[in-house]
DNA sequence: CCTGCCGATCAATCATAGAG
DNA sequence: GCTCTATGATTGATCGGCAG
């Protein structure tokens, strides 16, 4: 026990909670990916860029994430519904986009 | 001992689109890590998490720092020195060295990140 | 065929931030 | 201000693939 506490030493356990913006993409990621939800190491900086965190740190949570949903998914449920929701907003509006781009450009 | 088989699982279409992928599915087998022998033959050796006292991170984090990779004698020493398996040693140093890497690569990144965030 | 290493991931746990 | 939960980080160990 006493050697446990040996985990004082990780004063940069300092850690602070991502930005609500930031868990809101990577929750849309997970969400969207939720078949197969590992981003590939460029799919990991992109993230990483846009929620100006690490890519260790984008690992971490997908990490987390992925355990954690696994081990109570109903727990998650609400969250997946809203976010499966979100997406498939902005798939839509993607797709009137490539249809608007496919007219004007392929006579 | 295991309790898993949940009520339903096989082809159990959820209502909503929420279904039960493979990578939810994956379970890792547990740790091999005991020398099934010593005390009463119980179900439950090691099949836990070994925690690593200081004394014994201290040693390996010293011989880290002579050689990041062990030749199978030192391998044996140190394990004989420490108490612990070969593969305990040997995954120690394979994971060591994964850290080393880690820590290498975040401690340049930062520099041209904090760049453009500042 | 067998062994070690790498890269990624798992799974349990630690310690703190934040909700109530 | 304190208790309990959410969450980021750490780490011993596993998995699949590759090289020798």
């Amino acid at each position: 026990v006493m050697i446990l506490r040996s985990r004082f030493l990780d004063a940069r356990r300092k850690r602070r909670n991502f930005s609500k913006q930031a868990t809101e993409i990577l929750n849309e990621y997970f969400y969207s990916h939720l078949s197969n939800p590992y981003p590939s190491e460029e799919a990991k900086e992109e993230l990483a860029k846009k929620c100006s965190i690490t890519v260790s740190q984008v690992s971490n949570w997908f990490g987390n994430k992925r355990i954690r949903y696994k081990k109570n998914i109903g727990k998650f449920q609400e969250e997946a519904n809203l976010y499966a929701a979100k997406t498939a907003v902005t798939a839509a509006h993607a797709v009137a986009a490539a249809v608007q781009n496919n007219q004007t450009n392929s006579p | 001992l295991n309790e898993d088989k949940e009520p339903a699982c096989p082809s159990e279409p959820g209502p909503n689109a929420t279904q039960t992928f493979d990578w939810m599915k994956v379970k890792r087998n547990p740790p091999k890590t005991a020398k099934v022998s010593e005390y009463g033959l119980l179900g439950q050796p090691n099949t836990i998490r070994t925690n690593f006292t200081t004394k014994q991170l201290t040693e390996l984090e010293k011989e880290f720092h002579f050689n990041k990779y062990l030749t199978r004698a030192r391998r044996v020493e140190i394990a004989a020195t420490l108490e612990l398996n070969e593969t305990q040693v040997k995954i120690w140093f394979q994971n060591r060295r994964m850290k080393q890497k880690k820590r290498e690569k975040e401690g340049l990144a930062p520099a041209a990140a904090s760049r453009a965030a500042k």
